[in-house]
DNA sequence: CTGAAAGCGCTTACAG
DNA sequence: CTGAAAGCGCTTACAG
């Protein structure tokens, strides 16, 4: 059978058009500096020519190193696949990924049976990294690959457990700065509409607004929970509406749910920025839809990306395991939607 | 060097306890049905017990098949990226893959040089299918790959060629009934903001604008271009509502256009839906944040991404390469941007 | 239905 | 700096 598809150059015909062995092939390609300018030039030519590329498959298991690393998405039906910063993120890592020359393999399990899988799939040394994309509670997942050997890294700080390693966005500063700005605009009657307690990252945000409140001597009683959405939103707003009739601003923990508080203000007859200013947080697309165009905090996910891939695979060179983690800053992005009312 | 993570478990230990060969154990994970049912109970007995997990690379070297199927991103700095169908897209691609039993490998060359590894990489065997997600020009890319008898299928039908597979949402049909949803509604002075003309599924949308306005004997006059983000729809809509002021609906080629259309009005005072109806396309999130909330197209991506991977696997099972082509339906989602006028 | 054997394309001590 | 040789984990005609 000879496969349509596989019949590729292989190392042996570029050493062969070279007049070398294939093991002195193998070092050039693998960038063994033991080798001469002389030989090293002829099985270029060679590879050039002929349009050799080496099999990673082969590579991979006869050095051991798989020259790539996965990316696991442990809940695809989740909320993660379809937050605006997704893309961001996977972008930032496939960048960096393709400047080391590692590939990226995409796991999402749909079932918990396949995370299982996968688990011994990742085990098995297929991989040489794991980036791990939750936001929510960690798994045994990690556990078990690092007590393989497999460097894992998470996005995202996950909720509980400490001896892991991380990047995240500094959500705690966001918070703080997002609900500095409306008081510097002058607000001071000024509610949080925060996300589910059990997220740390909605937490982290919550706490930047009372940190933020108390420096200024305000009070932050007037907070309601959603669930990131934009219905969500939406009700936590008119609870809010229904129980303080003063409120001039409000921090949204998420832009779906300041669209949705928009909404809720434009029934009641709120104007915006007039009569209440609001700011959401991750400044997505919707942040520029919004009528008017919503202020938010712009989190630098493409770096997040580029920085766990870059953390990850270093570990994945080094034997020792020491969690690395690394917070990165957010910056406002300033819109209508809290600039102070024309009078 | 004891590989640290690489010591998983082998088909050799699998047979030893499960006392067969190596040859049975493979069989009875190739699914080989040349196995009696007593081996077969063994060897998946002992896999069990021991946590076996096939190698994939010795797998794919060994058999000259991946069991895996790569899905490339040509443009990853353009909109694709940031288009907010695209995670629901690799959902559906990738809910398919693993019911397969196929890795999903990822590939967002940044940079041309990138592709042309990327090519040779392919081409190479490393990958049993492509999915080509590219809404642009068609590339050499696919030529390359086909008559290396890898099939390859787009998603989105690529301009200018018509001998590729490909799964494309029925744009036509969506432009169509968008249009006709407002004629419904009794608007009659319906404007239009197109996409580039250069684009294939832009061009589409507006030739079922063009045909719904025909249908009911109504002049498609007012059509203005946007690059299908946000600001271009601004402009779009003040253009159109300076040169024409009896509009009374407009059907916008995106969602994204329609939210910045919706600004331009009112900023100029008409109100939306009273004054002025308007639909857009994609039903992303935006859809459900403007205010108020916009009507859309909606599009089954991720029955597309399934149907891609579906075909493009199918393919790679058989030898004959006839184009494969498939087009998807869309619905009408409707909200209160189209909503007859309260009168 | 089963096993011994060759082979997939590469890497890597080892001995020069 | 270089090559012969063993080996990575699996599959697959081939011959029973």
């Amino acid at each position: 059978m000879e496969a349509a598809s596989g019949s590729s150059i292989t190392l042996a015909q570029v050493a062969r058009l070279a007049g070398v062995s294939r093991a002195t092939a193998s070092r050039v390609f693998s960038g063994n500096p033991a080798v001469s300018l002389e030989a090293c030039s002829a099985v270029e030519r060679a590879a050039a020519e002929l349009g050799y590329v080496p099999n990673r498959a082969a590579r991979s298991i006869a050095s051991g190193r798989s020259e790539s690393v996965g990316v696991v998405i442990p809940e695809p039906r989740s909320s993660l696949f379809l937050d605006p910063l997704f893309p961001r993120l996977l972008r930032g890592i496939g960048e960096e990924l393709s400047a080391s020359g590692l590939q990226m393999v995409l796991f999402a399990p749909p079932s918990p049976s396949d995370v299982q899988r996968l688990e011994q799939y990742l085990a098995g040394g297929h991989v040489d990294a794991v980036i791990l994309l939750t936001f929510h509670e960690s798994d045994t997942l990690s556990v078990r690959l690092q007590a393989r050997g497999i460097p894992v890294i998470y996005g995202g700080r996950p909720s509980g457990r400490f001896n892991v390693s991380f990047v995240d966005v500094d959500n705690h500063a966001g918070g703080r700065s997002a609900t500095e700005h409306l008081i510097a605009q002058g607000r001071r009657r000024i509610a949080h509409i925060a996300g589910p307690l059990r997220s740390r990252l909605a937490s982290d945000r919550a706490q930047g607004f009372r940190e933020a409140m108390w420096n200024s001597a305000l009070r932050s009683d007037l907070v309601a929970h959603g669930e990131m959405d934009r219905d969500s939103g939406e009700v936590a707003m008119s609870r809010l509406l229904a129980e303080s009739h003063d409120i001039d601003a409000v921090f949204a923990a998420s832009d779906a749910m300041a669209a949705g508080a928009m909404w809720a203000m434009q029934v009641l007859g709120r104007r915006v920025p007039d009569d209440v200013a609001i700011i959401g947080f991750d400044d997505s697309p919707l942040a520029a839809a919004t009528q008017p165009p919503l202020s938010s905090v712009r989190q630098p996910i493409e770096d997040m990306g580029r920085e766990m891939t870059r953390l990850v695979v270093s570990m994945s060179g080094t034997r020792m395991q020491t969690p690395q983690q690394m917070i990165l800053g957010s910056e406002l992005q300033v819109r209508q939607s809290t600039l102070a009312a024309a009078s």
